[in-house]
This record gives C-alpha cells, sequence and structure tokens, in this order.
DNA sequence: TAGGCCATCTGGTCCT
DNA sequence: AGGACCAGATGGCCTA
C-alpha cells in the first residue's frame, strides 16, 4: 500500500506466537524466572514446530500447560499464564488500534503511491484533524456564497442536500471521492470556482501543530523532486487552489483555535 | 551515531 | 473479577 511495508514487514507486528511460546515453554521446563521484561529478548522461530498457530490458540494452549501440568505446583507460572494473557489483550487493543489508525490513512489526501512513506500515526491524527477543518470550513464557505447568490435573486432556493455542495466544489486532490463526484464535468455556472470557495482558508495560514514538525515533515518523500507531499499532493493552494491540510497550512478556526494546546497537550510539548 | 518511530511489556486505574 | 484503557519503560529498526 505504501513505500513503508518493507520497513513494517521488517518487524512482524503480531510476534505473540513465537513470544507466548518461548515464554510459555522456559516457564515449564525452566519454571518462572520472574523477568520477563525484556521485549522480544526471547529468540522466536526456535520452535518451528509451533509456528503458525493464532494468538487465541496459542493463549488457550499456554493456559492449559499451566492448568495441566503445573497446576499444584507453580503459582507463578498461573500469573505468567495471567501475564501472558494481559499482554496477548494489549497487543490485540494495540492491534486494533492500528488498522484504525491505517484506516484513517487511507482516507487522507495524501499521495498513497508507493513513492510516499507512510504517515506516522501522530502526523496521521494531526493531518485528519486539519483536514476535517478545511472541509467544515470550506463547507461554511460555500454555503455562505451559495446562499449570497440565491438570496439575493430569490428565485431558486438554495438545497444543499439535494446538490452535494461538496461535490460541486470539486474533488479534493488525492481524496478517494474524489473520482466520485456526482457532476464531475459539469460546473454550476453560478458557483465560484473551487479556489474561490477556500480562498480565505490559505489566505489566513497558521499553523496549529507547527511545534510537531517543521516544514511539512509529516511526510517523508524519498524523492526530492516529488516535494514533501508526492507527487500527487501538490500542496494545495499553490497550483489547484485548494488549501493545503497540513498542519503549517492550515488555519484552525477560532471557536477551535485553542483546542491543540488543550486537548493535544502532549502533541504540543511533544518538540523535542 | 543520534533521533524518530514503533511494538511490546508492564503496572496502575477505572469500569462493568 | 475481568477487561479496557493508559502511560512509562525498553529495545529494535530506519534514516539523516
Amino acid at each position: 500500500m505504501d513505500s513503508d511495508t518493507s520497513r513494517v514487514s521488517s518487524r512482524p507486528s503480531s510476534p505473540e506466537v513465537d513470544d507466548i511460546f518461548m515464554s510459555t515453554l522456559k516457564k515449564s521446563v525452566h519454571g518462572f524466572s520472574g523477568a520477563v521484561s525484556s521485549t522480544q529478548s526471547d529468540s522466536p522461530s526456535e520452535i518451528p514446530g509451533l509456528r503458525g498457530l493464532s494468538a487465541a490458540e496459542e493463549e488457550a494452549l499456554a493456559l492449559r500447560m499451566v492448568s495441566k501440568k503445573d497446576r499444584k505446583l507453580l503459582s507463578e507460572n498461573e500469573l505468567q499464564a495471567i501475564r501472558l494473557k494481559i499482554n496477548s489483550r494489549e497487543r490485540k487493543r494495540m492491534h486494533d488500534l492500528n488498522v484504525a489508525m491505517d484506516g484513517l490513512r487511507e482516507v487522507m489526501p495524501y499521495a498513497h503511491g508507493p513513492s510516499v512513506r507512510k504517515l506516522s500515526k501522530i502526523a496521521t491524527l494531526l493531518l485528519a484533524r486539519n483536514y476535517i477543518l478545511m472541509l467544515s470550513n470550506s463547507l461554511e464557505e460555500m454555503k455562505r456564497l451559495v446562499s449570497e447568490i440565491y438570496g439575493s435573486s430569490g428565485h431558486h432556493s438554495y438545497h444543499p442536500s439535494a446538490c452535494g455542495t461538496m461535490a460541486h466544489a470539486g474533488p479534493v486532490p488525492g481524496h478517494p471521492a474524489a473520482s466520485h463526484a456526482p457532476h464531475p464535468a459539469v460546473h454550476h455556472p453560478l458557483l465560484p470556482p473551487p479556489a474561490a470557495s477556500t480562498a480565505s482558508l490559505s489566505a489566513s495560514g497558521i499553523s496549529a501543530v507547527t511545534s510537531v514538525r517543521p516544514h511539512h515533515g509529516l511526510l517523508k518523500a524519498p524523492t526530492a523532486s516529488a516535494g514533501p507531499l508526492g507527487s500527487s499532493f501538490q500542496h494545495w493552494g499553490v497550483g489547484t487552489g485548494m488549501p493545503c491540510p497540513c498542519s503549517m497550512c492550515q488555519v484552525p478556526p477560532p471557536h477551535v483555535s485553542s483546542m491543540s494546546s488543550v486537548t493535544m497537550p502532549r502533541l504540543a510539548s511533544d518538540s523535542k
């Protein structure tokens, strides 16, 4: 999906099979050592025959090993089994969180090609926030302009729900919805060009999250020619008239401008 | 090599 | 009691 797959795949996201089995095996053979804090300290792939089981199967087996063999002997093993179970749950929880993060990345307007590296988690969240703000502002601007036009003539009422205002404003570059615009070739004669609907946005450039990464560092494009946002992401406002959704170019509306420092204290303090 | 990012482990807290 | 959630610690991988 992205160029970061090699990096991601280089480190298995769910090595619980090997880890739990190794831990369980060590526990079963040598007893509980008491020190299990070392991450991935157990060498994986040493038990080929045990590979391929799901986390649930593995967890159940680990619990069975404890309950059948050492039920009377080692309460530490039970504790260890519980610890493994908790760890497994936590891994699953984080995995689900990452799945949701990937889902968010998929709908974000950044280049999805192989030349663009995957957004980091913090970049994804910040970009998503700014993207939502941008869309909200665009929608409000569209409503305002349309109401000005139709409101003055008085012969036609505005029905945003019937028309789909954002579709008239032009698809967002890079966004999956860009290819699903209801009226791709017909531009409403009374509606302003896309640039007009977002002019006020790009004109008020204030960054809400500049403390996180400077110079549009949210994306790490391997090729400098493609720009920091990739070849398919032309840094809106430059060539397309659309505002850049990145944290460097976006202006949160006044009523949310303080949110970045209030609701995301860690983000504001994340600039090391 | 330093720094960024990430996965995982772990203990604590809160909720059902 | 068990599960979800959270944050700190730790170590690995990758890039500049």
